[in-house]
RNA sequence: GGCCCGAUGGCGGAGUGGUUACGCAGAGGACUGCAAAUCCUUGCACGCCGGUUCGAUUCCGGCUCGGGCCUCCA
């Protein structure tokens, strides 16, 4: 059995990996709030992950992995999104989680075993709630319930910082209803204009962490195996999540292994910024005719947990890549998986090393199945080069071979340029011409 | 200001206390009618200053630069 080694933020450092039960390993990675596109900055965790169940599936079994990642459907974003577009919230989001389905889709990732919604489980987050007002962790104060940080002696173990550091730091003014300046919300009050849902205090919505907190109990249960997200959401995000878990579960930890994936810089010039501008879209890099495993292999050039450049020189790059493994894949059955690629992945998911050892890979169906732990070459190599054939160009192609059997090279160059000018290049080979698009 | 992370050749990017990963791009060669593809060969590296060591890109300290978080944020 392959040893998984992963990195955990709690413990800041690589750890063996072993699941509390390895017939059913359970994973929470924090999912989109669906009120835009999704950029190719958050595109990173949802290739991450995925290639983190691909490798959890293989190791434990296909069917031993329980995988689930959000929907927040219910957030002041959307809620101010609706508001501009004179629209139902509920517009916005079924809208944007179809355009995050695709995106992702075209990225290879395949669907989580459970997309749980926020607006799904709301009475599971009341309980969760009232169970830390009884248990003197939350109290309500004018129609907010708050979770009280200082209850719980072990609040920011995981961002490793101290009470001191983050009042001090604190740059919001701090709500007069707060017992303490990091109290956080776990429940608040919506005006009758506002969706909301009617609770033991008063008609309101959730806040954003216990979300996370309530559908994890719901689906996966108190203690899971692997939490992720990106290194943003550490804190607050998931240190809440940590404290509210806890103490609504008599002091069982949330996750035994935390992850967190870098995050995505702009180059060009640029840096990513949420002002708008210089932010690009999966579904803008589509629409310019990147192909969707083109963008994954640049997300998975570098290691998740260091900063990656987003370029067009990297895009380039991906793609060059990935038409030399597409030509020596070719078009034969999937074989068995290269150990040297498993190993690089069981070792904190270093995908650079395993698409290094990829690329010394010369048995196309070993290739194949290998790449496949990635996400990678998962259509035919003459789908990839060719998108599925094209008659007109057969033609082109068989009548550059009769000039050519003629020696009529003036002929079958002329014909050569003329498809080159249409993107195809042609490779003589013993057996016959072959096309291609470039 | 507090906390955290990074710095490797033209570009991307692993890794290691002492023998130049790998990919992309480049150069030369083979093959080809010419190309393309492929194969062979090849050049180019570890931010700065100290310390530990027989020896540091790799360990330690300082510095510079870059990035992230400090209750919207992948």
């Amino acid at each position: 059995m392959t040893i998984i080694r992963l990195h955990d933020t709690m413990a800041r450092e690589k750890r063996a990996f072993i699941p509390a039960d390895p017939r059913r390993v359970t994973m929470y990675v924090c999912g989109p709030t669906v009120y835009n596109r999704a950029h190719i900055g958050n595109a990173r965790p949802a290739v991450v992950f995925d290639t983190l169940a691909r490798l959890l599936r293989h190791v434990f079994g296909a069917d031993a992995l329980v995988y689930a990642r959000n929907v927040t459907d219910v957030d002041d974003k959307i809620i101010e999104a609706a508001r501009v577009e004179n629209v139902d919230p509920s517009l916005i989001t079924k809208r944007y989680e179809q355009h995050y389905v695709e995106d992702m889709g075209a990225l290879g990732v395949q669907p989580p075993t459970i997309a749980p919604h926020a607006t799904e489980h709301v009475p599971q987050m009341i309980g969760m709630i009232a169970r830390l007002i009884e248990s003197g962790n939350a109290y309500e104060a004018e129609g907010h319930v708050l979770f009280h940080v200082p209850s719980d002696p072990d609040y920011g173990a995981l961002g490793r910082r101290d009470r001191e550091a983050m009042i001090a730091g604190a740059r919001v003014e701090v709500a007069a209803y707060k017992k303490d300046p990091a109290d956080f919300v776990l429940w608040k009050p919506s005006p009758p204009e506002t969706i909301g849902w009617d609770s033991p205090w008063g008609r309101g919505r959730p806040g954003w962490h216990i979300e996370c907190s309530a559908m994890i109990e719901a689906h996966l249960g108190e203690t899971i195996d692997i939490h992720g997200g990106g290194l943003d959401l550490i804190f607050p995000h998931h240190e809440n999540e940590i404290a509210q878990s806890r103490c609504a579960h008599a002091g069982a930890p949330l996750a035994r292994y935390w992850m967190h994936n870098g995050f995505l810089s702009m180059a060009d010039g640029e840096k990513m910024s949420k002002s708008l501008g210089n932010v690009v879209t999966v579904g803008e890099l589509l629409a310019q005719g990147h192909k969707g495993e083109v963008l994954r292999l640049a997300l998975l050039s570098a290691h998740y947990r260091q900063p990656l450049e987003w370029s067009s020189q990297l895009i380039a790059q991906s793609k060059a890549t990935l038409d030399r493994l597409y030509r020596c894949a070719g078009d034969g059955e999937s074989g068995a998986v290269d150990d040297g690629v498993l190993d690089a992945l069981a070792d904190d998911l270093n995908t650079p090393l395993a698409l290094a050892r990829l690329s010394a890979i010369d048995d196309g169906g070993r290739l194949k199945a290998s790449a496949a732990l990635l996400g990678l070459i998962g259509e035919s190599s003459s789908d990839w080069f060719q998108g599925g054939g094209d008659a007109e160009i057969d033609a082109l192609v068989a009548a550059r071979g009769e000039a050519k059997k003629r020696r009529d090279f003036a002929e079958a160059d002329r014909i050569r340029d003329q498809l080159a000018g249409q993107g195809i290049v042609l490779e003589d080979a013993p057996g016959g011409t072959s096309w291609r698009r470039a």
